[in-house]
DNA sequence: TGGTAAAGTAAGTATTCACTTACTTCCGGA
DNA sequence: TCCGGAAGTAAGTGAATACTTACTTTACCA
Protein backbone atom coordinates (compact mmCIF):
# COMPACT_ATOMS: atom_id res chain seq x y z
CA UNK A 1 0.00 0.00 0.00
CA UNK A 2 1.20 3.27 -1.03
CA UNK A 3 1.66 6.78 1.39
CA UNK A 4 -1.89 7.95 1.97
CA UNK A 5 -2.33 11.08 0.11
CA UNK A 6 -5.43 13.39 0.18
CA UNK A 7 -7.87 12.89 -2.78
CA UNK A 8 -6.38 16.25 -4.11
CA UNK A 9 -2.62 15.38 -3.74
CA UNK A 10 -3.30 12.16 -5.07
CA UNK A 11 -5.43 13.40 -8.20
CA UNK A 12 -2.84 15.94 -8.77
CA UNK A 13 0.62 13.74 -8.42
CA UNK A 14 -1.55 11.02 -10.59
CA UNK A 15 -1.70 13.83 -13.33
CA UNK A 16 2.12 14.56 -12.89
CA UNK A 17 3.44 11.22 -13.78
CA UNK A 18 0.74 10.47 -16.65
CA UNK A 19 1.94 13.55 -18.50
CA UNK A 20 5.54 12.74 -18.38
CA UNK A 21 4.52 9.06 -19.57
CA UNK A 22 2.11 10.57 -22.48
CA UNK A 23 4.71 13.35 -23.67
CA UNK A 24 7.09 10.16 -23.50
CA UNK A 25 4.64 7.56 -25.80
CA UNK A 26 2.00 9.30 -26.79
CA UNK A 27 -1.39 8.58 -25.66
CA UNK A 28 -2.08 5.12 -27.78
CA UNK A 29 1.69 4.18 -26.10
CA UNK A 30 1.03 4.86 -22.75
CA UNK A 31 -1.07 2.10 -20.80
CA UNK A 32 -3.24 2.95 -17.22
CA UNK A 33 -0.92 -0.16 -15.65
CA UNK A 34 1.84 2.16 -16.37
CA UNK A 35 0.61 5.48 -14.68
CA UNK A 36 -0.54 3.83 -11.72
CA UNK A 37 2.49 1.27 -11.68
CA UNK A 38 4.52 4.80 -11.91
CA UNK A 39 2.96 6.65 -9.46
CA UNK A 40 3.14 3.97 -6.71
CA UNK A 41 -1.51 2.41 -6.29
CA UNK A 42 -3.20 0.79 -7.65
CA UNK A 43 -4.94 0.65 -11.27
CA UNK A 44 -8.44 0.78 -9.51
CA UNK A 45 -7.52 3.75 -7.69
CA UNK A 46 -6.79 5.64 -11.01
CA UNK A 47 -10.48 5.35 -12.25
CA UNK A 48 -11.88 6.58 -9.11
CA UNK A 49 -9.71 10.30 -10.04
CA UNK A 50 -10.40 9.48 -13.68
CA UNK A 51 -13.55 7.29 -15.02
CA UNK A 52 -11.54 7.06 -17.78
CA UNK A 53 -7.98 7.04 -19.66
CA UNK A 54 -9.27 9.75 -22.07
CA UNK A 55 -10.80 11.75 -19.31
CA UNK A 56 -7.21 11.81 -17.32
CA UNK A 57 -5.87 12.84 -20.72
CA UNK A 58 -7.75 16.01 -21.96
CA UNK A 59 -7.80 16.66 -18.03
CA UNK A 60 -4.22 17.38 -18.08
CA UNK A 61 -4.26 19.06 -21.33
CA UNK A 62 -7.39 21.74 -19.86
CA UNK A 63 -5.82 22.33 -16.67
CA UNK A 64 -1.76 22.34 -17.69
CA UNK A 65 -2.64 24.33 -20.56
CA UNK A 66 -4.69 27.08 -18.94
CA UNK A 67 -2.70 27.16 -16.44
CA UNK A 68 0.02 28.54 -17.70
CA UNK A 69 -0.27 31.89 -17.42
CA UNK A 70 2.10 33.39 -19.97
CA UNK A 71 0.09 34.77 -22.34
CA UNK A 72 0.47 38.33 -20.58
CA UNK A 73 4.41 38.56 -21.04
CA UNK A 74 4.35 39.23 -24.99
CA UNK A 75 2.74 42.59 -24.62
CA UNK A 76 4.93 43.63 -22.01
CA UNK A 77 7.99 42.80 -23.64
CA UNK A 78 6.39 44.67 -27.05
CA UNK A 79 5.92 47.96 -24.85
CA UNK A 80 8.87 48.01 -22.88
CA UNK A 81 11.15 47.40 -25.48
CA UNK A 82 12.11 49.85 -27.84
CA UNK A 83 15.16 48.21 -29.46
CA UNK A 84 14.33 46.09 -32.07
CA UNK A 85 17.35 43.91 -31.76
CA UNK A 86 15.93 43.07 -27.82
CA UNK A 87 12.61 42.94 -28.93
CA UNK A 88 12.63 39.83 -30.73
CA UNK A 89 15.19 38.30 -28.71
CA UNK A 90 12.93 38.76 -25.93
CA UNK A 91 10.53 37.02 -27.69
CA UNK A 92 12.76 34.10 -28.84
CA UNK A 93 13.81 33.49 -24.96
CA UNK A 94 9.91 33.54 -24.08
CA UNK A 95 9.59 30.29 -26.37
CA UNK A 96 12.59 28.88 -25.91
CA UNK A 97 13.28 28.93 -21.89
CA UNK A 98 10.95 27.05 -20.16
CA UNK A 99 10.94 24.26 -17.51
CA UNK A 100 11.14 20.90 -17.94
CA UNK A 101 7.99 20.57 -17.34
CA UNK A 102 6.97 22.86 -20.00
CA UNK A 103 8.91 20.93 -22.56
CA UNK A 104 7.14 17.75 -21.57
CA UNK A 105 3.68 19.52 -22.06
CA UNK A 106 4.98 21.14 -25.02
CA UNK A 107 5.72 17.08 -26.65
CA UNK A 108 1.99 16.11 -24.88
CA UNK A 109 0.47 19.06 -27.46
CA UNK A 110 2.67 17.84 -30.61
CA UNK A 111 1.68 13.78 -30.53
CA UNK A 112 -2.02 15.26 -29.70
CA UNK A 113 -2.00 17.76 -32.45
CA UNK A 114 -0.52 14.78 -34.74
CA UNK A 115 -2.95 11.75 -32.88
CA UNK A 116 -5.85 14.13 -33.22
CA UNK A 117 -6.69 16.05 -35.44
CA UNK A 118 -10.11 18.27 -34.05
CA UNK A 119 -7.79 18.98 -31.42
CA UNK A 120 -4.79 20.78 -33.20
CA UNK A 121 -6.48 24.64 -34.29
CA UNK A 122 -6.98 24.46 -30.26
CA UNK A 123 -3.39 23.56 -30.04
CA UNK A 124 -2.36 26.25 -31.98
CA UNK A 125 -4.74 28.83 -30.16
CA UNK A 126 -3.39 28.01 -27.44
CA UNK A 127 0.39 28.26 -28.11
CA UNK A 128 0.93 30.46 -31.08
CA UNK A 129 -1.77 32.87 -32.40
CA UNK A 130 -1.86 35.21 -30.09
CA UNK A 131 1.91 35.58 -30.42
CA UNK A 132 1.81 36.27 -34.08
CA UNK A 133 -0.79 38.79 -33.68
CA UNK A 134 0.79 41.02 -31.37
CA UNK A 135 4.28 40.39 -33.05
CA UNK A 136 2.71 41.06 -36.32
CA UNK A 137 1.07 44.51 -34.66
CA UNK A 138 4.75 45.03 -33.60
CA UNK A 139 5.98 44.42 -37.24
CA UNK A 140 3.43 46.34 -38.88
CA UNK A 141 3.79 50.04 -37.04
CA UNK A 142 7.87 49.37 -37.67
CA UNK A 143 7.15 49.49 -41.31
CA UNK A 144 4.57 52.40 -40.45
CA UNK A 145 7.66 53.83 -39.14
CA UNK A 146 9.70 53.42 -41.99
CA UNK A 147 12.35 51.38 -39.87
CA UNK A 148 11.35 47.80 -41.29
CA UNK A 149 11.13 47.20 -45.02
CA UNK A 150 7.62 46.59 -46.37
CA UNK A 151 6.78 42.86 -45.73
CA UNK A 152 3.85 41.50 -45.03
CA UNK A 153 3.38 41.57 -41.01
CA UNK A 154 1.58 38.54 -40.25
CA UNK A 155 3.82 36.57 -42.52
CA UNK A 156 7.30 38.22 -41.10
CA UNK A 157 5.73 37.16 -37.47
CA UNK A 158 5.02 33.60 -38.75
CA UNK A 159 8.59 32.99 -40.24
CA UNK A 160 10.07 34.53 -37.10
CA UNK A 161 8.28 32.08 -35.27
CA UNK A 162 9.07 29.32 -37.55
CA UNK A 163 12.84 30.17 -37.27
CA UNK A 164 12.43 29.91 -33.26
CA UNK A 165 9.77 27.35 -32.97
CA UNK A 166 11.79 24.47 -35.41
CA UNK A 167 14.34 25.79 -33.47
CA UNK A 168 12.92 23.95 -30.16
CA UNK A 169 11.87 21.03 -31.93
CA UNK A 170 15.55 20.47 -33.39
CA UNK A 171 16.62 20.46 -29.68
CA UNK A 172 13.86 19.03 -28.23
CA UNK A 173 13.73 15.84 -30.76
CA UNK A 174 17.17 15.42 -31.65
CA UNK A 175 18.92 16.31 -28.40
CA UNK A 176 20.91 18.93 -26.88
CA UNK A 177 22.68 21.36 -29.02
CA UNK A 178 23.41 24.34 -27.85
CA UNK A 179 21.16 27.06 -26.99
CA UNK A 180 21.81 29.77 -29.38
CA UNK A 181 19.62 33.47 -30.62
CA UNK A 182 20.05 34.85 -33.75
CA UNK A 183 18.92 38.24 -35.12
CA UNK A 184 16.53 38.74 -37.67
CA UNK B 1 -11.47 -13.67 -51.26
CA UNK B 2 -10.16 -10.49 -52.99
CA UNK B 3 -9.16 -10.25 -55.86
CA UNK B 4 -6.01 -11.98 -56.95
CA UNK B 5 -2.36 -10.22 -57.54
CA UNK B 6 1.04 -11.12 -57.68
CA UNK B 7 3.27 -11.12 -54.07
CA UNK B 8 4.90 -8.39 -55.01
CA UNK B 9 1.94 -6.22 -56.68
CA UNK B 10 0.02 -7.09 -53.16
CA UNK B 11 2.83 -6.12 -50.90
CA UNK B 12 3.10 -2.55 -52.60
CA UNK B 13 -0.61 -2.55 -52.26
CA UNK B 14 -0.46 -3.04 -48.64
CA UNK B 15 2.17 -0.74 -47.87
CA UNK B 16 0.49 1.60 -49.21
CA UNK B 17 -2.96 1.62 -47.05
CA UNK B 18 -0.50 1.08 -44.49
CA UNK B 19 1.12 4.48 -44.87
CA UNK B 20 -1.88 5.86 -45.38
CA UNK B 21 -3.20 4.78 -41.31
CA UNK B 22 0.45 5.11 -40.22
CA UNK B 23 0.62 8.70 -40.73
CA UNK B 24 -2.88 9.62 -39.92
CA UNK B 25 -3.50 7.49 -36.64
CA UNK B 26 0.59 6.48 -35.36
CA UNK B 27 2.06 3.55 -35.12
CA UNK B 28 0.54 2.36 -32.27
CA UNK B 29 -2.69 3.71 -33.13
CA UNK B 30 -3.16 1.30 -36.00
CA UNK B 31 -4.02 -1.74 -35.93
CA UNK B 32 -3.18 -4.47 -38.14
CA UNK B 33 -6.42 -5.65 -38.76
CA UNK B 34 -7.78 -2.57 -39.73
CA UNK B 35 -4.66 -2.38 -42.49
CA UNK B 36 -5.82 -6.11 -43.68
CA UNK B 37 -9.50 -4.87 -43.80
CA UNK B 38 -8.66 -1.31 -45.69
CA UNK B 39 -6.39 -3.32 -48.31
CA UNK B 40 -9.32 -6.14 -48.98
CA UNK B 41 -7.08 -8.92 -47.22
CA UNK B 42 -7.24 -11.54 -44.70
CA UNK B 43 -4.94 -10.38 -41.44
CA UNK B 44 -2.91 -14.07 -42.02
CA UNK B 45 -2.07 -13.02 -45.71
CA UNK B 46 -0.48 -9.31 -44.23
CA UNK B 47 1.48 -11.73 -41.97
CA UNK B 48 3.09 -13.90 -44.67
CA UNK B 49 4.09 -10.37 -46.75
CA UNK B 50 5.40 -9.00 -43.29
CA UNK B 51 6.49 -11.05 -40.10
CA UNK B 52 5.78 -8.84 -37.71
CA UNK B 53 3.88 -4.93 -37.76
CA UNK B 54 6.94 -3.47 -36.74
CA UNK B 55 8.75 -5.22 -39.99
CA UNK B 56 5.81 -3.41 -41.45
CA UNK B 57 6.71 -0.12 -40.64
CA UNK B 58 10.18 -0.13 -40.91
CA UNK B 59 10.13 -1.51 -44.43
CA UNK B 60 7.61 1.24 -45.16
CA UNK B 61 9.97 4.01 -43.75
CA UNK B 62 13.28 2.09 -45.06
CA UNK B 63 12.05 2.28 -48.77
CA UNK B 64 9.82 4.92 -49.31
CA UNK B 65 12.68 7.43 -47.61
CA UNK B 66 15.29 5.92 -49.81
CA UNK B 67 13.15 5.94 -52.84
CA UNK B 68 12.38 9.85 -53.19
CA UNK B 69 16.07 10.35 -54.83
CA UNK B 70 15.51 14.14 -54.13
CA UNK B 71 18.19 15.01 -52.50
CA UNK B 72 19.83 16.38 -55.86
CA UNK B 73 17.95 18.88 -56.24
CA UNK B 74 19.39 20.99 -54.07
CA UNK B 75 22.75 21.43 -55.27
CA UNK B 76 21.27 22.16 -58.62
CA UNK B 77 19.63 24.53 -57.42
CA UNK B 78 22.43 26.49 -55.64
CA UNK B 79 24.18 26.24 -58.71
CA UNK B 80 22.26 27.44 -61.69
CA UNK B 81 20.33 29.97 -59.38
CA UNK B 82 22.40 33.21 -59.92
CA UNK B 83 19.91 35.67 -57.95
CA UNK B 84 19.67 35.23 -54.09
CA UNK B 85 15.45 35.60 -54.50
CA UNK B 86 15.60 32.80 -56.78
CA UNK B 87 18.02 30.57 -54.46
CA UNK B 88 15.70 31.04 -51.43
CA UNK B 89 12.48 30.42 -53.01
CA UNK B 90 13.37 27.67 -54.61
CA UNK B 91 14.67 25.88 -52.36
CA UNK B 92 11.39 26.96 -50.05
CA UNK B 93 8.91 25.51 -53.20
CA UNK B 94 11.27 22.58 -53.19
CA UNK B 95 10.14 22.04 -49.44
CA UNK B 96 6.95 22.92 -50.02
CA UNK B 97 5.43 21.63 -52.95
CA UNK B 98 4.85 18.02 -52.76
CA UNK B 99 2.75 15.35 -54.09
CA UNK B 100 -0.09 13.98 -51.73
CA UNK B 101 2.02 10.85 -50.73
CA UNK B 102 5.38 13.13 -49.61
CA UNK B 103 2.70 14.92 -47.52
CA UNK B 104 1.74 11.51 -45.80
CA UNK B 105 5.11 9.94 -45.35
CA UNK B 106 6.15 13.36 -43.44
CA UNK B 107 3.60 13.09 -41.09
CA UNK B 108 4.47 9.52 -40.92
CA UNK B 109 8.05 10.47 -40.00
CA UNK B 110 6.77 13.20 -37.43
CA UNK B 111 4.99 10.52 -35.38
CA UNK B 112 8.04 7.96 -35.66
CA UNK B 113 10.33 10.60 -34.41
CA UNK B 114 7.75 11.73 -31.55
CA UNK B 115 7.17 7.83 -30.48
CA UNK B 116 10.59 6.40 -31.16
CA UNK B 117 14.09 8.48 -29.77
CA UNK B 118 16.32 6.74 -31.58
CA UNK B 119 14.92 7.31 -34.88
CA UNK B 120 14.93 10.51 -34.60
CA UNK B 121 18.50 11.17 -35.59
CA UNK B 122 18.39 9.21 -38.64
CA UNK B 123 15.43 11.08 -39.39
CA UNK B 124 17.06 14.11 -39.40
CA UNK B 125 19.94 13.19 -41.22
CA UNK B 126 17.42 11.78 -43.70
CA UNK B 127 15.52 15.16 -44.14
CA UNK B 128 17.24 18.18 -43.61
CA UNK B 129 20.72 17.93 -42.92
CA UNK B 130 22.14 17.77 -46.26
CA UNK B 131 19.90 20.78 -47.27
CA UNK B 132 21.47 22.74 -43.71
CA UNK B 133 25.04 22.40 -45.32
CA UNK B 134 24.61 22.72 -48.82
CA UNK B 135 22.68 26.41 -47.93
CA UNK B 136 25.11 27.07 -45.13
CA UNK B 137 28.03 26.66 -48.07
CA UNK B 138 25.60 29.26 -50.14
CA UNK B 139 25.20 31.92 -47.20
CA UNK B 140 29.06 31.64 -46.47
CA UNK B 141 29.99 31.87 -49.73
CA UNK B 142 27.53 35.29 -50.45
CA UNK B 143 29.00 36.54 -47.29
CA UNK B 144 32.42 36.08 -48.20
CA UNK B 145 31.44 38.35 -51.46
CA UNK B 146 30.13 40.71 -49.10
CA UNK B 147 26.42 40.24 -50.71
CA UNK B 148 24.87 39.35 -47.32
CA UNK B 149 25.78 40.73 -43.88
CA UNK B 150 28.00 38.69 -42.05
CA UNK B 151 25.97 36.08 -39.88
CA UNK B 152 26.56 32.80 -38.59
CA UNK B 153 26.08 30.87 -42.00
CA UNK B 154 24.78 27.21 -40.80
CA UNK B 155 22.22 29.06 -38.21
CA UNK B 156 20.95 31.34 -40.85
CA UNK B 157 20.51 27.98 -42.96
CA UNK B 158 18.67 26.53 -40.18
CA UNK B 159 16.69 29.58 -39.40
CA UNK B 160 15.72 30.01 -42.89
CA UNK B 161 14.45 26.14 -42.92
CA UNK B 162 12.70 26.74 -39.81
CA UNK B 163 10.56 29.04 -41.50
CA UNK B 164 9.79 26.78 -44.21
CA UNK B 165 9.67 24.09 -42.48
CA UNK B 166 7.26 25.53 -39.76
CA UNK B 167 4.95 26.74 -42.73
CA UNK B 168 5.00 23.34 -43.92
CA UNK B 169 3.38 22.04 -40.72
CA UNK B 170 1.51 24.53 -39.84
CA UNK B 171 -0.53 23.99 -43.32
CA UNK B 172 -0.38 20.08 -42.69
CA UNK B 173 -1.95 20.27 -38.94
CA UNK B 174 -4.13 23.37 -39.28
CA UNK B 175 -5.05 22.87 -42.41
CA UNK B 176 -5.21 23.80 -45.89
CA UNK B 177 -4.25 28.06 -45.57
CA UNK B 178 -2.99 29.81 -48.64
CA UNK B 179 0.25 28.69 -50.00
CA UNK B 180 3.06 31.72 -49.68
CA UNK B 181 6.26 32.48 -49.86
CA UNK B 182 8.25 34.89 -48.08
CA UNK B 183 11.65 36.67 -49.13
CA UNK B 184 14.17 36.35 -46.98
C1' DT C 1 -12.86 5.63 21.92
C1' DG C 2 -15.81 4.00 18.42
C1' DG C 3 -17.97 4.89 13.81
C1' DT C 4 -17.71 6.34 9.38
C1' DA C 5 -16.35 8.07 5.14
C1' DA C 6 -12.81 8.20 2.24
C1' DA C 7 -8.25 6.14 0.56
C1' DG C 8 -6.63 2.10 -1.03
C1' DT C 9 -6.38 -2.74 -2.98
C1' DA C 10 -6.70 -7.86 -5.04
C1' DA C 11 -8.67 -10.15 -8.28
C1' DG C 12 -11.26 -10.15 -11.59
C1' DT C 13 -14.04 -9.34 -16.86
C1' DA C 14 -14.84 -8.48 -21.52
C1' DT C 15 -12.58 -7.07 -25.39
C1' DT C 16 -8.93 -6.21 -28.47
C1' DC C 17 -4.50 -7.00 -30.22
C1' DA C 18 -0.60 -9.16 -32.82
C1' DC C 19 0.16 -13.26 -34.61
C1' DT C 20 -0.75 -18.74 -35.94
C1' DT C 21 -2.59 -22.91 -37.68
C1' DA C 22 -4.62 -25.61 -40.67
C1' DC C 23 -7.14 -25.35 -44.27
C1' DT C 24 -9.14 -24.01 -49.40
C1' DT C 25 -8.85 -21.88 -54.03
C1' DC C 26 -6.79 -21.09 -58.19
C1' DC C 27 -3.22 -20.20 -61.81
C1' DG C 28 0.57 -21.90 -64.84
C1' DG C 29 3.09 -25.13 -67.01
C1' DA C 30 4.36 -30.08 -68.25
C1' DT D 1 -5.61 -32.55 -67.89
C1' DC D 2 -3.70 -32.67 -63.65
C1' DC D 3 -0.67 -31.34 -60.11
C1' DG D 4 2.53 -28.39 -57.45
C1' DG D 5 2.93 -24.36 -55.43
C1' DA D 6 1.54 -19.92 -54.42
C1' DA D 7 -2.43 -16.75 -53.10
C1' DG D 8 -5.87 -16.52 -49.97
C1' DT D 9 -8.84 -17.48 -45.80
C1' DA D 10 -11.68 -18.98 -41.26
C1' DA D 11 -11.10 -19.56 -36.94
C1' DG D 12 -8.52 -19.54 -33.60
C1' DT D 13 -4.50 -18.34 -29.24
C1' DG D 14 -2.42 -16.18 -25.47
C1' DA D 15 -1.23 -11.90 -23.80
C1' DA D 16 -2.46 -7.19 -22.80
C1' DT D 17 -5.73 -3.48 -22.05
C1' DA D 18 -9.29 -0.42 -20.16
C1' DC D 19 -12.24 -0.71 -16.70
C1' DT D 20 -15.12 -3.10 -12.41
C1' DT D 21 -16.42 -5.26 -8.20
C1' DA D 22 -16.22 -6.31 -3.77
C1' DC D 23 -13.39 -5.96 -0.27
C1' DT D 24 -9.80 -3.88 3.51
C1' DT D 25 -7.33 -0.20 5.83
C1' DT D 26 -6.81 4.21 7.94
C1' DA D 27 -7.44 9.11 9.28
C1' DC D 28 -10.36 12.03 11.63
C1' DC D 29 -13.66 13.85 14.76
C1' DA D 30 -17.99 13.82 17.77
Amino acid sequence: MSIRLSAQDRRQQIMMIAVGLFARKGYQGTTTREIAEEAGVNEALLFRHFPTKENLYWTIIEEQCSARGRRLRINEILKTGDDDFQVFSSMAREFLVRTPHDTELTRLLWFTALENHTLSERFFRTFVADYYEALGDYIRERIRQGKFRKVDPLLAARGFFGMVVYHFLIQELFGGEKYQKSDP
